[in-house]
DNA sequence: ACGCTTCGATTACAGGTGTAATCCTCTCGA
DNA sequence: TCGAGAGGATTACACCTGTAATCGAAGCGT
């Protein structure tokens, strides 16, 4: 189940799902700098993806060790869903017309999707 | 700038592009039932759109007559790409071949979006 | 002219979020 | 052995969100 992750959370998690298992201070020290966060913080996100089941923790000494709990790609997978489904009613194609429109697409970006596509014909 | 617009707010958002001006009544009879929203709760996202800047009203009579101030491209726009950095460090193809992986493309999917790609490339 | 209805505006209120500061305890170095 | 630092836990606090209820003014029907 896990709870929503916020934006803030999920900022800990990026940096979990990189590397783990992590401490408070790890952690504090790989996440995004742009963030500006003090160690304090990073401790109550990590605290509150804690109590989400989002993370585990195992013991090490006085500290923890912090781990996801939750896969990245469950993660992405529910975000990319809620988005879809919320804005393009639940299909994929209106979303790449869209980007499309907007020049979001590279050359690149076409043909490696055509690639893929094509793959998945197969 | 219009601010972030959140999750209940969008879905009074939706009614007004779909239809426009409309009064709050108007809304509340639109919006998606199953919300189960009471009048008042549509009022008051309305609201907080008109202080957002995310609609705008006219005066008809002592009512407002609501209308969307923001376009229903710019927020997609907007929304998906905020996605798309977050997860796929702002590259469609892993999105697409995310949702391939988890079987969420069907075969017409598949083709639309290849017929998509093919007009994209004359 | 008076009360009921209808509107928007104001107020409410709990839970989530962003962003810490403070507290308590344990451990390590002097 | 005693104080400083490191760590997690607790507390803080303002703002956002979801979800209304209530208030006060204006118009309508009788």
């Amino acid at each position: 189940m896990v709870e929503r992750i916020s934006d803030a959370e999920h900022a800990v998690m990026e940096v979990l799902w990189e590397e783990s298992p992590l401490t408070a201070q790890d952690v504090s020290e790989r996440v995004d700098p742009a963030r500006g966060w003090s160690a304090a913080t990073v401790k109550t996100l990590l605290g509150r993806l804690l109590s989400k089941e989002a993370v585990r923790h195992e013991v090490d000494g006085r500290r923890y060790l912090y781990s996801p709990a939750v896969q990245r790609e469950d993660y992405v997978a529910r975000e990319s869903t809620r988005l879809i489904d919320r804005l393009f009613g639940g299909r994929l194609t209106p979303l790449v017309a869209h980007l499309a429109e907007r020049d979001a697409l590279s050359d690149q970006d076409i043909s490696e999707i055509e690639a893929l596509l094509k793959a998945l014909k197969q």
